[in-house]
DNA sequence: CCAAAAGTGTTGCAATTACACCCATGC
DNA sequence: GCATGGGTGTAATTGCAACACTTTTGG
């Protein structure tokens, strides 16, 4: 978590400790009432939002850069982060950061380090929406999920990496080690489906999700059943700890 | 081009002109003799083989950068670049870069900006084998193709960018408007399949193979025939100009 | 005429898609 | 009992892989 005081000595002396011109930024899925979000943060008594991000320490790798990074500013630990692409932005806006810095009454020199072109690593991950609570850092006001098409314009270059997240998440959804972490140990088939409806924004055929996730082993079926609910009771399943 | 006073400023005053600790590199890929090439550059006097690979310039985008770059240290224009994934290597050793530039008579200041820790962004291209003339830079001895299977280990972490591109490449084979890029205008099926199998690294089924290409639309035949050759004539085919 | 390369077609399997019917549960 | 959601099955289609036969060409 980034304080008051670690904020402070970043424009001065940040660059000691991290690598100037090159950041991770986070994009962050979760999965609530049916509902794709992303987590976003707003800067502190600014109307603007950007995606979790960071610079990468001097002696860290980029993996382990982005995960400091996201528990650093959103309180998110143990995420599996995939990285998707690099961002060569110099679209960074000078104005921005000099005014969330004078908001925050931190002096900010004319050269200071940070105001500089910065080239940013993108990863994203799915976290489970109820296991977690987003808290906001120093910098910012909120920490906050959005639905992913009702979400704020972001500033910077972040809408095209959310835009080029979401593609990837898409496109790689067929592998399950993904999804599993956001679902619970056991869980009924139309809610796997909903995850799955919401990531790809499209409706799927009841019957041939659950036999694809069967045929191909994803999933095994539990002896029990969900009670309580309206309707018929549908059956749990579990991921196959197998690849 | 690189040249010798281009190289005698860069280790002085190389980080006003170019953003530090962040560089492209370049995995060309070509194709002779049936078989899959490797552009790689052998750094003067010593037994140390590379990628072409640069710094990024403070006002100029990503992709702009990698062009440049393949430009000046191997003399290739015009050609199709993809990012394919960014690399945090902390492997950098510092005794090969002082080493060069001892070989090269060029003064190495203690804390010269370039010893310093470098994250890569890593881009492929096929080139057309026939069409280039590789020049070796000021830095280099030797600007040359390898077989991809029978080139020297590589410096730093260029191994793993190398199986990552390759990687890559396979993955996307099924969009033509790569594979395009190494043929002439018109060629002949069995080239195409050659070139598949190259970059593949397994050989495949010549009548799958045509029919899926031209059920796919991805080629169409004209009308000539190849003569000349020992065995029946092959057709001509060239690439569909549509999607 | 024959070896080697090029062109064409068939068949079967597997994965995807579309669609119809039966079962359970709360109101 | 009936609307709603959950479980099961079947047919058509598509893409891919395996394989056999014919045609052309130079020697």
């Amino acid at each position: 978590m980034i304080t008051r005081k670690d904020a402070a000595t970043f424009f001065t002396r940040g660059y000691e400790k991290y690598l100037p011109h090159v950041s991770v930024d986070c994009v962050i899925f979760g999965f609530h009432r049916a509902e794709l979000k992303l987590l976003l943060l707003k800067w502190k008594q600014a109307n603007i939002w950007t995606l979790p991000g960071g610079y990468i320490g001097r002696r860290e790798s980029l993996e382990a850069a982005a995960h400091r990074v996201l528990r650093d500013r959103t309180g998110l630990k143990n995420v599996f982060l995939h990285q998707f692409h690099a961002f060569g932005s110099t679209k960074r806006k000078e104005a921005s950061i000099r005014k969330l810095f004078g908001i925050l009454g931190l002096p900010v020199s004319r050269d200071a380090w940070p105001l500089g072109r910065v080239i940013s690593i993108g990863y994203y991950a799915l976290v489970d929406f109820s296991r977690v609570r987003p808290q906001a850092d120093y910098l910012s006001d909120t920490c906050a999920w959005h639905a992913i098409d009702e979400r704020p314009p972001l500033a910077f270059d972040h809408d095209d990496i959310v835009t080029k997240a979401l593609e990837t998440l898409r496109s790689s959804l067929d592998s399950p080690s993904l999804v599993a972490t956001l679902l619970p140990e056991r869980f009924t088939m139309p809610e796997l489906q909903r995850l799955h409806e919401a990531i790809l924004g499209r409706p799927l055929d009841r019957r041939n999700f659950q036999k694809k996730m069967l045929d191909r082993g994803i999933v095994e079926r539990l002896a029990e059943r969900r009670t309580g609910g309206a309707h018929r009771s549908p059956f749990l399943y579990r991921f196959t700890t197998q690849t």
